[in-house]
Parts: C-alpha cells; sequence; structure tokens
DNA sequence: GAGTTGGATTGAAAGGTTTCAATCACGTGG
DNA sequence: CCACGTGATTGAAACCTTTCAATCCAACTC
C-alpha cells in the first residue's frame, strides 16, 4: 500500500534513516552498495515520498500555479502553455485552475493555492483590482496579473496594448475603405473591451470621421453566442444606418458574427468585413479566415512566469508592468 | 509576513494551540468570546494555515486532479468542466495538469499527484495500456481512465463508444446518397482512431457497398494542420477516385478540411460532404455549420469523478467501465 | 603501528498542524 | 456547602521528512 514511510524503508534495507534520505536527496553521498540495497527496498514497498512532509521540513513548493478566467477560451490555454514551457526551464511543475469567470472558485483557489505555499501565482483576475489579490500578497504569496491590468503599480503584471489593437483595427478598416463601421463588445466592465473601443476611437478620430459612424453594439459576454446576437442586431437596423464592417472585442464574437453573416446570406467581406481579436487557432481555419488582432499569448506567459519566478526568489525584486504590442494579421474576412 | 503560525496566533491571542485549531476545525467548540479574539490575532498577523502540515497530520487531501492529454483541444476542457462540478458538489477541488501529448510530462505529473497524496486522479493516458499507470494505482492512489480504454478491467474507465460513433457518421452519409467517401484520421497508434474506422466500416458493410470506396487517408494527429494537408491530398486524387463525402476523426480535422475545400472553391455540401466528431463549440459556429459525432462531454467528466470518488472512499468499490452513446448532430456541412 | 584523512552513515531535532484525553471553571441540584 | 455535570480550554503526542553535527571505519602516511 502506498502506506511505506522513510521508516520503513529504513527498517527493510537495514540502514538508518539519514540514510534514506540521503538516497532521496543526495544519491552521490550515498555508495553504490547501499544505494541499491534501498532502491530495492523502496520498490518492494511501492515507497511513495510525502511531499507534505517533504515540503513542511523544506519549506518549499516545487510548483507555480495558473488561475485562468475560462479554460475553455483557447487564448488562456496558449498563455498557460507559454508558462508551463518557462516552468519547465527551471524545473518547476504548473498546476492550472479555472475560475471560469466566477468569483468565488477564484477566491476558493487562491486561498487553496497560498495555503499550499505555491512559490508562485499566476492570475488572470475577473476583476484585477480586487482586495483579495491584494491580501494574497500581504501575506506573502508572489502573484502576477496575465492579460489584465490594474489601476496602481503594487503588482507585476504583464498584458498587451488593447488600446493599440483597437487603434490597429479600425486603421486597418479605414484603409480598406469603410466609413461606418460598428465596434461589438460588452461588458464595458471588463478593461480589454473599454481599452479597444478607447483605440478604435482614436483611429477613427485621426481619420476625422463623424463619431456618430462608430456604431457601439453591447453584448453580455465574449462568447460565439453573442456574436450570433449582435448579428442579428446588425441585420435589424435600417440599411441607411447599417455597417460594412465589424471590429469584435474578441475572435469568439467574431465567429459568431461570421457564422450568422453567412447563414443569411450576408457575403463577408463584400457585405460585411470582420475584425476579430486575439487570432486564436479557429480564427484562421474559419471557413472565411478572420482577420484578427495577435496577442503574442505565448510570450505573454512566459514573461508573467519570469516575472513570478523573480518576485518568489530576488530579495530586490521591483514590480513592472510588461506590456506587449498587438499585430494585425490581415486575412480574408477583410481583404477580397 | 506569511511565517506566522498556530502557534504565533495562540500567543497573540493568548489562547492555547489546541484552542487556535478549534477555531479552524470546530468553530462550534469554542465560545464566542475566544473564537473573535483568534480571529482578530489571524488578520493582524496575516496567518494562513500551513495545507502541507495539515495534510500531513490529517493524512487526507481535499483535492482531485485530472491530467488532460491536450489542455488546447476544448472538448478535453469541456470534460474538465463536467468533473469540475462533480468535485464542487462534494466539496473538493481540481487541479488540471497538461501533458501535451508529451509521455515525459504525463510522468512527471503522475509522480508529482502521488507525492502530494492527491485524492484521485483522473487521467486521459498517451498510453492506456502504459505500465505507469498500474504502478501509480499499486501504490495506493486512485486513478480512473477518461475518454479512452484499456484491454484488461484493472481500471476504472469511462469513455463514448468510437465504433457506433462511426457507425453514425458514415450511416448518415450513405443515409444521403454517398458511395464514395473518405476516412481521415492518425495516427493508428489512438485507439479511436482505429474504432471510428472500424464503426465506419461496419456501417459501409452493411450497406454492401464496394470496401475499396471507403478511402482511407492517414495522417499523423488531429489537428487543424492536418486537415488542411487532407484536403489537399483529396483535391489531388482523380476525379474518379474522388470521394464525394468525408468522415472526419476529429472537429480540427474537419475544419481544417472545411477552410482547405470553401478556399478551394469546392462548396460544401454539394462537392463534398463533411462530418466531424466531438461537436466542440467551433463545429456549430464555422460559416458551414459542421455535422459532427457528439460526445457527453460534460457527463463524461461527471462519471469519471464519480468513479473516482468511490475508489477513493468505498472500501469495497468494484471497478467498472462506463461507454456512454454518442448522437449525430446534423448541420449544413452533410444536408443541403 | 600510531595518527590522519575522507567518505559513508547515523540519530536526534525541527517543521506546523490536528487530535484526544485531561483539566478547568462555573453553575445547578441536593 | 458539596458534589456533580457541562462546556470550554489545554498540552502533549503524532504525522513524515530533511538537515546537520557527530560518529564510524577503512585506507593511507610516516
Amino acid at each position: 500500500m502506498g502506506a511505506s514511510s522513510v521508516k520503513d524503508v529504513a527498517r527493510t534495507a537495514g540502514v538508518s534513516l539519514g540514510t534514506v534520505s540521503n538516497v532521496l536527496n543526495r544519491p552521490d553521498r550515498v555508495s553504490p552498495a547501499t544505494r541499491a540495497k534501498v532502491e530495492k527496498a523502496m520498490r518492494e514497498l511501492g515507497f511513495v515520498r510525502n511531499e507534505s512532509a517533504r515540503q513542511l521540513r523544506a519549506g518549499t513548493s516545487r510548483t507555480l500555479a495558473y488561475v485562468m478566467l475560462d479554460a475553455s477560451n483557447p487564448f488562456f490555454t496558449d498563455v498557460a502553455q507559454g508558462i508551463e514551457s518557462a516552468a519547465e526551464a527551471v524545473d518547476l511543475s504548473l498546476v492550472l485552475c479555472n475560475s471560469g469567470n466566477d468569483q468565488r472558485r477564484e477566491s476558493a483557489h487562491l486561498a487553496l493555492l497560498e495555503q499550499r505555499r505555491t512559490q508562485g501565482v499566476l492570475v488572470t483576475p475577473i476583476d484585477p483590482d480586487s482586495a483579495v489579490l491584494d491580501e494574497v500578497v500581504a501575506r506573502g504569496t508572489p502573484v502576477v496579473i496575465v492579460d489584465r491590468t490594474r489601476t496602481d503599480t503594487r503588482f507585476c503584471s504583464v498584458a498587451v496594448d488593447d488600446v493599440l489593437g483597437g487603434r490597429l483595427a479600425v486603421e486597418h478598416l479605414i484603409d480598406r475603405g469603410h466609413t461606418r463601421i460598428a465596434y461589438i463588445g460588452g461588458p464595458y466592465t471588463l478593461g480589454q473591451v473599454r481599452d479597444r473601443l478607447a483605440g478604435a476611437r482614436e483611429a477613427w478620430a485621426a481619420a476625422e470621421l463623424p463619431a456618430e459612424d462608430l456604431i457601439e453594439i453591447t453584448i453580455d459576454g465574449l462568447y460565439v453566442a453573442e456574436g450570433l446576437e449582435a448579428g442579428q442586431r446588425l441585420a435589424g437596423l435600417p440599411a441607411s444606418r447599417r455597417p460594412t464592417a465589424a471590429f469584435c472585442a474578441n475572435d469568439l464574437v467574431a465567429l459568431g458574427l461570421l457564422q450568422q453573416a453567412i447563414s443569411s446570406g450576408t457575403r463577408v467581406p463584400e457585405g460585411l468585413a470582420i475584425v476579430g481579436y486575439d487570432d486564436i487557432v479557429f480564427a484562421a481555419a474559419a471557413a472565411v479566415p478572420l482577420t484578427s488582432v495577435r496577442q503574442p499569448r505565448q510570450e505573454l506567459g512566459r514573461a508573467a512566469a519570469d516575472l513570478v519566478l523573480d518576485e518568489a526568489t530576488n530579495p530586490d525584486h521591483e514590480h513592472s508592468q510588461v506590456q506587449f504590442t498587438p499585430e494585425l494579421v490581415a486575412r480574408a474576412s477583410t481583404i477580397t
């Protein structure tokens, strides 16, 4: 059974406790003969080192954690992959937790990670300004905010310049000759949704186009279903007000919109041009490949992991807010 | 700092160690006055219960784990969601680990979970017959295999009848009048890829169609890129051999194929009908919504969680192999 | 053969929590 | 005024590993 301890191993192998521990932690210190004996005993007894006891004594855990906002959004799993590659490089393992946009679950995960003395916690929080995060840090667990920014600078964070992203998207549409477009996003409690709109407005203003021709369509969440619904709302507009292009706050919404457009006979991009955001793998694979604003997802993850490690190990760590630059990837959904 | 222990709390609150522990574990046993005192001290000191010590003493951990094969495939994150809902119901938390199709990483995750004395481990293994799994169980950690089946019955497992799924897909295509179709899948080391083909052949044989008109296109993995490539191979076939429909081993492949077909001017379903497998959210949202074989993903996860819990807590647990029934969801990619 | 060196091994202490039998304080009933 | 019961509190032991100073022993040097 899994019930055997170093003590049992020591007894079976006829050595002392300390020697067994040495086999586990400093195999070079122990003679090949005894090492073999001990390893044999371990196998026979099915010994499994008790990580709790190890960690209690050693004081240190060998894991990082990432609390994701929505595990079913490929964007976040890509970020996770970046984190994992950085963690692997320094021989830490990564556990993933999914808050699924639920404040209660987020808190529960954070509490448990704290109690486990996790080396570092990365989180894409529901509310980046929540006091819960401050408390976690105050009690001693390094926390880095991923893909969100706070209003203060008391955290390390890694994000992408969403204002710039919004500007890139809309500049592209203006370049293609569009003079009436929709911005589809929501809820506006999300910083990204606000920032991307802000960028869109900047570009719009810079081109001296009338503000009322940048139409805001507000939706309840950044999912496929909301994109479909937004498509119906667009179709319901009088022709004189109907936009010739839409900029969606993320790719899921854009895919929903695309589906609705095509199924209702609107040609993309001739009848409606579409720009998404995130450039998830399904954007390129859509039947009308989607123009999208790419975020460096893996780099985001890697950078966040590096920051949390620095915070965990470097005594004169200073918080920094890293901001990556997005990039427009033009595809068929805007280009004929 | 995070460095304070129950002892510190006890000292600050002017009570004994045992009382602090009671506040933590049996708050009803302690008078409201002292409880308040203790809780105040905890807040002041930023006390965080040390889960390692707790677990060491109590012997029990409060978490389940799911080692997924590929976190970037929405199918597995949906399964994870099902697991999470079951775990939540019994107040356990779920941690996710991603093997990313890498044998070494899978083993590393399993080893760590064992050492942590995780209550139960769910895993979609790279090789379900691997001896590594037997060893983990032999050492005392309950393991349930998800979405895979073993050749023996020494494990609980939860899977979906892939032979039936294959049959459903191909029966549907035969019903639609197709008499030359392709099966696109690989590598054949994957049980699902083999089983779905077996089901396809059953249906084909039952309809008394010539075996050589069920064309096998072998690919290297079940990803979007491979679907694209398969599309090119189909296009390269002489017209007399070119199939009028394709059954893809999963939706990622089907999406790739769909994209290739449309971008090369083949109409779907008129020029090429397509059936996918898994019915991930992006299947319905594709611009030509994809006919697909739906697996009850969330139920799969829930059932697996139930089994592992039974194995963990019920002394006369018996292994069982649960098999769910798939269901065909017909959409525009096969229906005009 | 005495003394030294170096590697291998040992044993006890420590780490933070939980548990449980023992103790305490206090009010009640006789 | 005493015995008793009840609920609250206490303190020591136990969980398993790691660490480190101390010990052992065999091989070597002079």
